[in-house]
DNA sequence: TAGATTGTTAATCGATTAACAATC
DNA sequence: TAGATTGTTAATCGATTAACAATC
């Protein structure tokens, strides 16, 4: 859709669905090459990954064909297409918003750092916190009142947002003020920005209650009877009883 | 699809899309009640949840009609269904597996408690964390290797794990033997697990890796020029530089 | 060559959305 | 009644998947 114009070379016309999986396959690509894989069939990644097999080769195919029919694809080389393709071949500035339980557990996330993503700066309004070291981390909390001043002098290239939710806006606007143009946000508010910016929402409490929703699929099908004619009795007194 | 047979009340063929969307719904209405609002128009909380107007009332109607034609919904009744349907009229009780960071931040996640969910139990592996108090909790952290005993015991009705990845598995293993059906998996793996037992996959380095493809997108498309005569030179000259 | 596995086609499925009749 | 807004239809779009020709 984007980017039709010209023979310039297709600026990612890869469906986001492909994106998103996209880590799933370098994940999987990395652990292979630790294990000293030298080549992966589609259908091996699609186990690791669950996913369709179709699925995992037409993903691939959309970054080129890096296959070779009737022996797989190299470790190696797709793991190394993948990185590039998603970007994380350079090394990207993450700046965090909040200090608190979450925020501090995400600034010592070791899967940040593996994959790139360095942490330059904890930001946090609470004096209580401000100053504090950060275990495993270089810098101290910093003052969340010099956030433009930090995203001037560090160059961020993202933030996350873990602060309570009725500052959240607020920081968002904030830090697109300062041209930050990617945020992933864990405060449970949708956060409102112009189509420019890409937000992403993590809500931990909201991948519980689609837990919570199939737990109670499960629970009410135990309970109901699995057959036509009980469901129909069930029915029929539910009726009689709510006259 | 599911659950065709006889005139009982359909269990749930509501699309997983709009299941997703329930509680980004629900936390808005929750922000309307607390602001003494008493009805919302579909395109109010379409606004407030960054959803397509059409799509709430498609969503909304899979759980009835809720609404009234000429004036909106009732933010109570509304409410109401929507906590009903996710079952969250109902507490669930939570075990999380691993205490380290990650782990002791999503005990004390405010976002749980507040809807419904009670953390019954830490669990790690680690001596010097065994018998720890966790901050806002009641309880401390037990021994992993207790695992069967403290399901059996506390009865949770879903698990959260937040250990290693190399651990994440075996562990998931053990909580699917011991009868836990939903569990939120943190550790950068995908988990196997049975069909009947539905894991959800949260990885947070992913979220940023997404948001890195797309800055780096950005980025080329700020050096790539944006006119059609420049981008068929550029291209030109790429090939001419490859010989 | 025989066997294996990719890359792509085409059918299908599920989700999105504009449009509007129904109706408060 | 006039104006507003739901609930639903139908068109469209994007994603998934089986199947298989291409080819190593």
């Amino acid at each position: 859709m984007v980017n039709q114009r010209s023979g310039a070379p297709a600026l990612s016309d890869i469906p986001d669905a492909t994106v998103a999986r996209l880590p799933l396959y370098q994940r999987a690509l990395i652990r292979l090459r630790d294990d000293k894989a030298v080549t992966v069939s589609s259908e091996e990644l699609a186990q690791l990954t669950a996913v369709n097999g179709a699925k995992v080769r037409k993903d691939l195919s959309y970054l080129g064909s890096y296959g070779v029919r009737g022996v797989g694809y190299d470790v190696e080389y797709l793991l190394y297409q993948i990185s590039r393709e998603l970007g994380l071949t350079q090394d990207w500035r993450v700046l965090i918003v909040g200090a608190g339980n979450l925020g501090r557990a995400l600034a010592s996330y070791a899967g940040f750092a593996t994959r790139g993503f360095e942490v330059v700066a904890v930001l946090d309004s609470d004096p209580k916190l401000i100053g504090q070291r950060l275990p495993g981390s270089e810098t101290a909390v910093a003052s969340a009142t010099d956030l433009e001043a930090l995203v001037q002098e560090l160059r961020p290239d993202m933030a996350v947002i873990a602060t309570p939710v009725e500052v959240a806006q607020q920081i968002c606007d904030r830090l697109v003020d300062c041209g930050i143009a990617g945020i992933l946000n864990f405060a449970p508010t949708v956060l409102q920005a112009p189509d420019h910016v890409e937000v992403r929402e993590v809500d931990l409490g909201l991948e519980l209650q689609i837990l919570a929703f199939h737990e109670q699929q499960r629970q009410h099908e135990a309970s109901n009877p699995e057959t036509a004619e009980i469901d129909l009795r069930t029915s029929i007194e539910t009726v009689r009883s709510a006259r």
